[in-house]
DNA sequence: CGTATTCATCGTACATTTGCGATGAACAAT
DNA sequence: ATTGTTCATCGCAAATGTACGATGAATACG
């Protein structure tokens, strides 16, 4: 027995949950900042900038695609990598929201 | 071999990557959420808003703690949880620095 | 002292995540 | 056709995470 997760919470509760999470490894928030810099990257200079191997990098792009914060274009030979911007506004408010909860009450 | 995790990236990678991890889960934002509102609860009335065993919410009220989220005053026979003002808004300015960078460029 | 309340921790079971080498798929160029 | 490049996926091993019942620790109350 383990694992409800998300039953029972709220779809935003969720939504932000699965952003949070996606964002709860330091090679994706490195990831993440470099295609945020550069707007859009290949796969490959990805691979070049972190300190782990190619398949394990592919595996990181894997699980930002799924929360959809990136998304990918192949364009032979290479992937380009891009931040997708609806959903990088939907977690940014979702954070936001969460964060700005109680300000009023201090 | 497995897990290398905050070996080769920045102090700020790690330090942003362990509050998302935290927030990584639909019961711990509910838990934040509530705490927010609330400025601080007992842990009973956290138990008794979600749908999971006391044991389990105590476990996501320790990883909470953990990442410096939040923390607990005893106040037999019960125990006070509160948003820890400090690294609260650490986590959020880190994510802020991230969710901004690229602002100007699209 | 015995009992009740509140919460943490232990032990267990199972799922998921992390990481890598090896392999496969797709395409371009020779 | 063979080769090279780029990237995804598979299969494996080990670590973590999730959830719960049971038990333990601390305190208050009778």
């Amino acid at each position: 027995m383990a694992h409800k997760a998300t039953i029972g919470f709220s779809e935003s509760e969720n939504q932000l949950a699965r952003f949070a999470k996606a964002l709860g490894h330091p090679a994706r928030i490195a990831i993440l900042k470099q295609l945020a810099n550069m707007n859009c990257c290949f796969c490959g200079d990805i691979v070049e900038e972190l300190p782990l191997a190619q398949a394990t990098v592919s595996q990181h792009l894997k699980e930002l695609k799924e929360s959809g914060l990136i998304h990918g274009n192949i364009e032979p030979p290479k992937v380009r990598y891009c931040i997708d911007q609806v959903n990088w506004e939907k977690a940014k408010k979702l954070i936001l929201e969460l964060f700005t909860i109680n300000l009023s009450t201090l």
